[in-house]
DNA sequence: GATATCCGAAACTCTCCAGTTTCGTATATG
DNA sequence: CATATACGAAACTGGAGAGTTTCGGATATC
């Protein structure tokens, strides 16, 4: 976390400093970054957002990049739990569970935010690692599960490239969300696993 | 043409207007919007990259949008021949055989150029509409010729949704490039076409 | 209830850059 | 060789936005 940066030492009188307050900012970042990418957003935008002054957002984050830094890393906290995912006893069946709108909806946020920081990963290293693990990371991570499960149920080969696998699916949605701009529905979605995912898996076609 | 809104009735004296300078400009442009996207790119280093006076620039065209509108829209035009692709008699073989380093070079540039300005295509259909049919749609003519000669042969059923293969491979080098910001080299490029590309097409895995 | 600190609001400074203008020079036309 | 125009360089204008400071008011500690 940049925000450690600034740590100050702890006031014995007077008024604490509200870590709610944090966490509304942070939202209110990532709600203008989703809206105008990180050159479109200025911090008067995210205080008013936040319904906060620009000193409060100044008092916390050393810097506009600092503050894009920190929302980008909270994006990962509020993901899935990878115990708890759907187990329908088949690849197909696991891949489809996985298609429900607040799950799209998540995805094309992660997306929107991608877009707008683009231009910045290639300068910018620490931010590249945190969209990496906020945002790829962790979906990266659900198919994973439903991969290895179908490799030890032996419904596909052992020896498949399963980290490329996973990829395959997210690879497909950017792409037509960023270059095509073109909406992710539930067609498109079956469509990606039937004609594209499960064939490269080595799962024979149906039909 | 963005740059036709500026056009003047003709001098009948004194020097005339240097066409060779707007290739210039435009090259220059794509360089700068290559290397710092769209934000970052400023009319003084386009200039002086260009070797040439801002004031030359604004007399072509009206606002930095438009230069890069028509810088865009000029990758479109030093394309491949569609009619001189090579025929290997395969389509693994006509796959691998467009894996070529002048190839990899341009598809890279043609990406950085997408990520330069991703963050406007949202707002700004006319700039889309020259990107996908600068940067995108040119990769997937080529494509559609390999899997239409496939189905010809009866190499894959003819009932594969050409358009979705089409945009397979670039998907997949996209993603590897904008998202992990990974080396596309030949290695990847073989992989994707035997381990997705092939499988997705109905081809039966080689092995 | 005195004090130290936080808060939101707003005024402020400073830098960067799009777009304009000016100027001295080069050059094609007639 | 006179004229009209394009050229590169550089000074200039105006607006936007990052980051700072100031203020009056709220609030938790002692």
């Amino acid at each position: 976390m940049t925000q450690a940066d600034l740590v100050e030492e702890k006031p014995k009188l007077g008024r604490r400093r509200d870590p709610g307050r944090d966490q509304d900012i942070l939202d209110a970042a990532l709600d203008v970054l989703v809206d105008c990418g990180y050159e479109g957003m200025t911090i008067d935008m995210v205080a008013s957002r936040a319904k906060a002054g620009k000193a409060t957002v100044y008092r916390r984050w050393a810097s506009k990049s600092e503050l894009v830094l920190d929302a980008v890393a909270c994006m990962k906290s509020r993901d899935v739990d990878l115990t708890a995912l759907p187990d329908t006893g088949s690849l197909r069946g696991d891949l489809v569970a996985m298609i429900k709108p607040p799950s799209i909806r998540d995805g094309e946020r992660k997306l929107r935010v991608m877009i707008g920081i683009a231009s910045m990963l290639a300068n910018n290293p620490e931010l590249a690692d945190a969209a990496r693990s906020a945002l790829i990371e962790p979906r990266a991570a659900i198919n994973r599960v439903f991969f290895q499960r179908a490799i030890e149920r032996g419904e596909i080969p052992a020896d498949v490239d399963v980290e490329k696998l996973c990829l395959l699916g997210p690879s497909l949605v950017a792409y037509r969300t960023l270059m095509l701009q073109l909406p992710v529905d539930r067609e498109f979605l079956i469509s990606n696993i039937d004609e594209i995912i499960l064939p490269a898996a080595g799962v024979r076609r149906a039909g």
